[in-house]
DNA sequence: TGCTCCTGCTGAAACGTTTCAGCAAGGCAG
DNA sequence: CTGCCTTGCTGAAACGTTTCAGCAGGAGCA
């Protein structure tokens, strides 16, 4: 009859009551430091189990001056390219001692914010921000925390503030060139512009410079290109872009800015009866995993998803923010590229 | 020269202090209860802004009395049919206003029980479990820490536990009967039954259930059925998977458990120049986004995530745990499938 | 024996909020 | 003018940990 609330939490003085020693020496072997006897961790560790102890991450967080928690965003873990990053960034901390908080904006300025907000609340060590919509309202939000950040393809880097320049142009001019050499003198460009923010500008620059260099470079001047801007980020959008373009006008040759927008583009021209390569060679950006599945196998410019994570480590643990780190691209050759066809009727 | 560390964060005392209020009377206005004027609401405003002060999570949760947070764990971000469902859970969870805590094990019952115990460490006030690697001691941390939980397809519910039961065997029987009728009699069944534990062992039972039971309930008796275990939940093993059966004997169905197997069993047929669906059919389950992009586009087994996240959210909030929720499934034919080759051979 | 060092533990302060009883002041009915 | 309600604010207790100075007691050494 010592009281009668059963769904109590047990409390870490009620394992130390039990156990028959101090509150702070329960502490001290929950945490594993300080000095405790063998005798004493075994009977701490009996108390904890027969009360069910557990310890509040709210109370123990409060009480410890720094967290070992590291920030991610990133647009929408539904592309496979954002879930197959998170994951490699997850690992990598997880190998370097921290825990990650994972967040997603869905290619929202204000979710974006919202979860800054929240990251910044629970006093995270680290912000990475892997998405094209940031601005500069979130990067004034993440520099003025104070708190190491990384921004992928955002601004200048200064004070606090990483960015890491993923090499987009060089990918792009490798990818333009690579159907230039092919033969391709039709290609259509599609990309997606939709919600334009600083970054995505950014982002979208350094792409388009790339094309526009590799067609400049290059000595063939019967070159044709067309660049088509879609409504979204999904397969659906490519679908429809390749639709609407080759109605017009026939490519031998398109370009897209992620994978996923690739799936559509093979789904439009199919469903057009054209075959790839032998009709329309496809190149797109990315390497998810899927897009070596499909078929034929997609030919797409590599992000090192292992690269990126250890560059978002290291700029966010290494003690010296405010850099500007850069991430090489490889194209990856693969059997969605092709002689252009002789007879591209 | 009021001190000299810029760095530290602010406290609800500075703003209280620089606002010429109270400490009660800032929490009032950060928590829009209690009663405040519209000056004092505007000063304390200015206050927070002039400082950058920011809430502490961890003071502020410690001392409340409960979280609006409920934690979802799934397998694995990378297979989409869980970041669909996650996003899915998301959506809900906040439509009814709560947070989502969203781990990942990779299929490892350990880093399952890790997760479950930094959630309950986070005071979760409601806990979803959607993986197939849930085994009896992960369900019993769950129980004994009385928070309102739903596993997926785990064992009996009970006092604060709620199970959700896919139909897994009404799909099957619906996808084998839709083989059936278009006349196929040499099926091959891919499983991935790796990790072997309660919950997938359940999950596997019900498919497999289903299979057998349609193939009992089918007048016809000529039919060769063959089940094939493969190493992973991964598109390769799903292609090895076809390498190796095909070298054996030829079928002209294929039944797989995910999409992402499905992905690799196109590829596997392909390279085995066999075409879907003249040569063979291919049905799988999960219709996740990218199958509908799929040449041709698969035929596959639909799980709503709309139900499911309604049913999660249903289970944790209702305040009436301990239920036992059904899901429907719905076979969607695509164009996978299609009449037996007249002549397999 | 007296001194120092080490080990294992204790007890209280600190972490930054929320919550709530209570109080001053003003308005209003009688 | 009195009594009572309402509004707007105050101040302190509580939340459940971690951390750390300090203390008792035993060992080692001269």
């Amino acid at each position: 009859m010592q009281g009668q609330a059963p769904s109590a939490r047990p409390k870490i003085g009620d394992v130390a009551q039990l156990a028959g020693v101090s509150l702070g020496t329960v502490s001290a072997v929950l945490n594993q430091n300080g000095r405790t006897s063998e005798a004493t961790r075994e009977r701490v560790r009996r108390a904890i189990a027969d009360l069910g102890y557990r310890r509040d991450l709210y109370a123990s967080q409060l009480a410890r001056r720094e967290t070992r928690l590291l920030g991610l965003i990133v647009s929408n873990l539904q592309n496979p390219f954002f879930a197959e990053t998170a994951q490699a960034v997850e690992e990598e901390a997880e190998r370097q001692g921290f825990q990650l908080s994972l967040m997603a904006t869905d290619f929202s300025p204000l979710k974006l914010r919202a979860a800054i907000s929240r990251l910044l609340e629970a006093r995270i060590a680290g912000l990475a921000v892997l998405t094209s919509e940031s601005d500069s309202v979130s990067i004034a939000m993440a520099r003025e925390s104070g708190v190491p950040t990384v921004f992928l393809d955002a601004g200048k880097p200064g004070h606090s503030l990483s960015s890491i320049r993923v090499d987009a142009r060089g990918g792009m001019r490798a990818a333009v060139n690579h159907l230039i050499s092919l033969g391709h003198r039709d290609l259509l460009y599609v990309q997606n512009s939709q919600n334009t923010t600083d970054a995505l500008l950014r982002s979208h620059l350094q792409r388009r410079q790339g094309f526009a260099a590799a067609i400049r470079a290059c000595c063939v001047s019967e070159l044709q290109t067309e660049m088509l801007d879609i409504p979204g980020p999904g397969a659906e959008a490519g679908e429809r872009a390749v639709l609407t373009a080759f109605q017009e006008r026939r490519f031998t040759a398109v370009i897209t800015m992620t994978d996923v927008v690739a799936l559509g583009v093979y789904r439009g021209l199919q469903s057009l009866g054209l075959s790839i390569p032998q009709d329309v060679s496809v190149v797109s950006f990315d390497n998810t995993h899927f897009s070596h599945f499909l078929h034929p196998p997609l030919s797409t410019v590599d992000i090192s998803r292992g690269d990126l994570s250890r560059l978002v480590l290291q700029a966010l643990t290494s003690g010296k923010p405010g850099q500007l780190l850069r991430l090489r691209t490889t194209l990856l050759v693969r059997k969605s590229t092709g002689q252009r066809p002789a007879d591209p009727a």
